[in-house]
DNA sequence: TCTACTCACGAACACTGTTCGAGTCAACTG
DNA sequence: CAGTTGACTCGAACAGTGTTCGTGAGTAGA
């Protein structure tokens, strides 16, 4: 036994002693991890290196309980969708409903910056994003909406969330604001007359108008399409 | 003068008795190549050193004409934008129009799997981006929207055209389409009615039918807002 | 007690974008 | 014509990425 051995076998003691185990890594600890750090320092910066780190571990541990960064990636938006709740259809307000259940979908991406990337890339058939799509669905089929409509209109609908999210995620700094104002105004009327005279109506929409306005849109074309 | 010297003399001798000067680098043999790279390989494979190994030259050589990845990304996009024909506006059509410059602006994603995650990262102030958008806000305008509506639908039109075509070159095996079919029947009826009964309704869609239907409720939507 | 078997993880591989600095070459300048 | 400037080229390297391999430790079952 060299030496070596005997300060692991007395660290071993010790653990004895006071067992205050490492506590062994699990899908949701990883999970929780994650969120954690994408949400103070926004998607790009959750790498598994980052992630190990926070966990006291190498990059290595992780692959015991995830596939694939990928599939890290999954399991976050999985569990944002989960915190989603899904009303009871209300055929009387299934416009607000559906309105509802996308704000909530919106302010959870926004909660985590640049996780909106994940969810235009993940596939449409994990289970907790399907138990939106099938309350969505029961929301658009209550009110009358045809199946076919309903169905490619929930697409649609969630293809926004996850675009207006992640856009929004990207302009995150405000300063660009006055900025883009500026380089807008500086366009020759001669190519662009329409911008240069409606600039402020292109950049206008405080809060989440834009996001409202557009979701409307789709929801009273619908109407009228049946 | 060493051996080395006395070697590379020899070869500018050479060079002049046969000026095959290698072609210099430019702009747009970069982004030429590039897009070569996208059409064939898809969006991943377009790395700097994947470039410069097309350009038989070092990743370095690149710095000197584009600033970044995301600037040669832009590069990218503005060419892409730059074949989209925006017509005249006619006041009559002005929903047909809106439909041609999408479904041309969809093309060219399409045509280059992947990149319009570029797109949806560029910043909108692009000035071929822009041509599209000023065109865009000229046919609107010619319809009778009002500069809001017209400047948050464009947005939104935009918006839902880049994330379509990301979607469509996600998925872009087909085999999965029965696969998706068949897990989607394995859900339990109990919590996903809707979903089961509905499965082949909510995967149908042939062509680009999604598309033309998103699209048309967004601008149907207008005109019942004005 | 011995044996499977799962999990932890250090080390390494093949990549990525990007920078530094030395070098080459053309063109303007005194 | 000589000299200098400035733009372009690019080998080498850095810091980071996702992922795999193989070793080792620990636990549960026979």
């Amino acid at each position: 036994m060299n030496r070596e051995e005997w300060a692991t076998q007395i660290a071993a003691l010790e653990q004895e002693s006071a067992p205050v185990r490492k506590e062994p890594i699990t899908v949701s600890r990883i999970v929780t991890t994650a969120l954690r750090l994408v949400e103070a320092e926004g998607f790009d910066a959750l790498t598994m290196r980052r992630v190990a780190a926070a966990l006291q571990t190498g990059p290595a541990s992780l692959y015991a309980h995830v596939r694939n960064k990928a599939d890290l990636d999954d399991l976050l938006i999985g569990t944002l969708s989960r915190n989603v709740a899904v009303p009871a259809p209300d055929p009387q307000r299934w416009r607000e409903q559906v309105l509802d259940v996308c704000g909530q979908l919106r302010d959870q991406f926004l909660r985590y910056p640049g996780i909106a990337r994940a969810a235009l890339s993940a596939p449409p058939a994990n289970l907790d994003t399907l138990r939106i799509t099938e309350g969505l669905l029961g929301i658009f089929l209550a009110g009358g909406v045809s199946p076919q409509s309903a169905a490619w209109a929930i697409d649609a609908v969630l293809l926004y969330v996850s675009g207006y999210t992640f856009e929004s995620s990207l302009r995150g700094g405000q300063p660009d604001r006055a900025e883009m104002l500026a380089r807008l105004r500086m366009l020759p009327v001669s190519r662009f007359p329409n911008v240069v005279e409606h600039v402020d109506t292109l950049n206008s929409g405080e809060g989440h108008e834009r996001f409202e306005f557009a979701l409307r849109l789709l929801l009273d074309g619908l109407t009228t399409a049946g």
